[in-house]
RNA sequence: GGUGGGAUGCCCGAGCGGACAAAGGGAGCAGACUGUAAAUCUGCCGGCACAGCCUUCGGAGGUUCGAAUCCUCCUCCCACCA
């Protein structure tokens, strides 16, 4: 029941060519490894890429072996990395993984799943262990790399523990056996590393998959959480729709292809409308939009987003749902100070300074005082920017917090 | 171990005794324009009840009327030599 053409659809490199078939042909599920160093709490659209691969192995019978990184999240893994990670503490790391656990059991089939966190095997590992496993690797091997070829030229700090971290991984091939491990396409040479670990480990050496990277909503650069451009799986509907409306034109062949489930020559179809011109780019993505909603919510959320986002930004109305808050006895209030106490600015200076530009606004109503009799305030709406809203009240009105 | 260079705001980076809350760029935020696009233009971009004051230029001291700038010690980074 094989479906290979499924597995390799939307993958960047699978090496080594054709050895996938053979292996399928055998008959066994395959071991498919997936590594996630939890040195952050959410999982992005991005990671959805390489789950939904991972999950269309699991259709076809074989077995999900998911490695939680407790062990690498703390040394950190140097790919795409212009410099040394701060190290996370134990804590930290164990906080991330049961959050991004969440996030990943929203794409992976509950069976069959096997989790394993790294620390137990590579935790064990004793000094002369680590000695052979170092000697199985050279300085030129890891130079070769590319990250760490330009932060060396760049006379930038490579620490030793950082050459580690592809071994560590690799060293999680071999403990699990791993049948082949998939990964973004930034992961290609710590995959061909644990490859190679494992042939010196008289391991059969694992195939290695690697999925195209996804853009973050800037259009340009990789979508992760550090650089503050990513969409989360499990972000509210109407916040994932809005972010999705947010990317550039140019990267929505992209989003169409690494993110939704439609089928090819659909996707296909709805690229040459744009091409062409009988297709709008705005609906284009506004159905983008729906379908990746529809993907990890359902198609109800779907809608309502689609509602909610034309609401406030087509129709520049307050979203329905609307924070509260309290406004305290003072007459006339001070607003740069209720912006703040309201968390709709950071600073009571920045409160000043929207107000100057014009950015703040009263049910709709453009604010360009900083004092406001407090009669005018009560019970309406005050918004900064496009999106930030916060709906006042007289103190005493508004029900106690965790209601 | 020796010698030399370096650490500046979210990031990069100029400044090298007063005109410095610190050039310039990027990111970000806001306004205009739009399809909440993108691009573009404009403004903002440490804090403070704010024509003033307070805290920032790796850390701690010192010199000076005055220090991001000079001196001392410390921490960290880089290069070259060994």
């Amino acid at each position: 029941m094989a479906d290979i053409e499924r597995l390799l659809m939307g993958t960047e490199t699978v090496l080594p060519e054709g050895e996938l078939a053979e292996r399928i042909a055998e008959g066994k599920p395959l071991r498919v490894k997936l590594g996630m160093d939890p040195t952050a709490p959410q999982v992005t659209l991005g990671w959805a890429v390489v789950l939904r691969k991972l999950r269309h192995f699991q259709e076809q019978g074989h077995t999900a072996v998911l490695i939680v990184g407790d062990f690498t999240a703390q040394v950190g893994d140097p790919s795409q990395r212009s410099e040394t990670r701060q190290r996370l503490s134990a804590a930290e790391v164990r906080g991330y993984a049961e959050k991004a656990l969440d996030g990943f059991r929203r794409v992976l089939l509950p069976d069959p799943l096997e989790i394993r966190y790294n620390s137990e095997w590579l935790g064990e590992l004793s000094m002369s262990d680590v000695l052979e496993l170092m000697s199985k690797s050279t300085l030129a091997q890891m130079l070769e790399r590319d990250d760490f070829q330009k932060r060396y030229r760049a006379n930038e700090p490579i620490s030793m523990m950082e050459f580690m971290y592809p071994l560590l991984q690799g060293m999680d091939s071999v403990a699990i056996d791993a049948d082949i491990e998939l990964g973004g396409s930034d992961q290609l040479w710590n995959l061909l590393v644990g490859r190679d670990l494992m042939g010196k480990f008289d391991k059969r050496p694992q195939m290695v998959m690697t999925v195209p990277l996804l853009v973050g909503t800037d259009g340009v650069h990789k979508m992760s959480q550090s650089l503050g451009n990513y969409i989360g799986v499990d972000d509210e509907p109407a916040e994932m729709f809005g972010k999705i409306m947010s990317i550039p034109d140019e990267a929505m062949g992209e989003y169409y292809r690494l993110t939704t489930e439609l089928p090819l020559d659909e996707v296909a179809g709805v690229l040459a409308g744009l091409e062409d011109g009988s297709v709008h780019p705005g609906d284009a993505k506004r159905r983008l939009g729906r379908e990746v909603v529809a993907l990890f919510h359902d198609a109800g959320a779907a809608t309502d987003a689609e509602a909610a986002f034309d609401r406030i930004f087509k129709d520049k109305d307050a979203p329905e749902e609307v924070a509260e808050f309290a406004l305290d006895d003072d007459d006339p209030v001070w607003l740069p100070g209720l912006l703040k106490d309201a968390g709709l600015v950071s600073s009571t200076s920045e409160g000043k300074r929207m107000i100057a530009q014009g950015a703040v606004k009263l049910d709709g109503e453009r604010v360009e005082e900083e004092r406001v009799a407090r009669p005018d305030l009560s019970g309406r709406v005050v918004q900064v920017g496009k999106r930030r809203f916060v709906k006042l009240l007289p103190a005493g009105d508004v029900p106690p917090p965790g209601t």
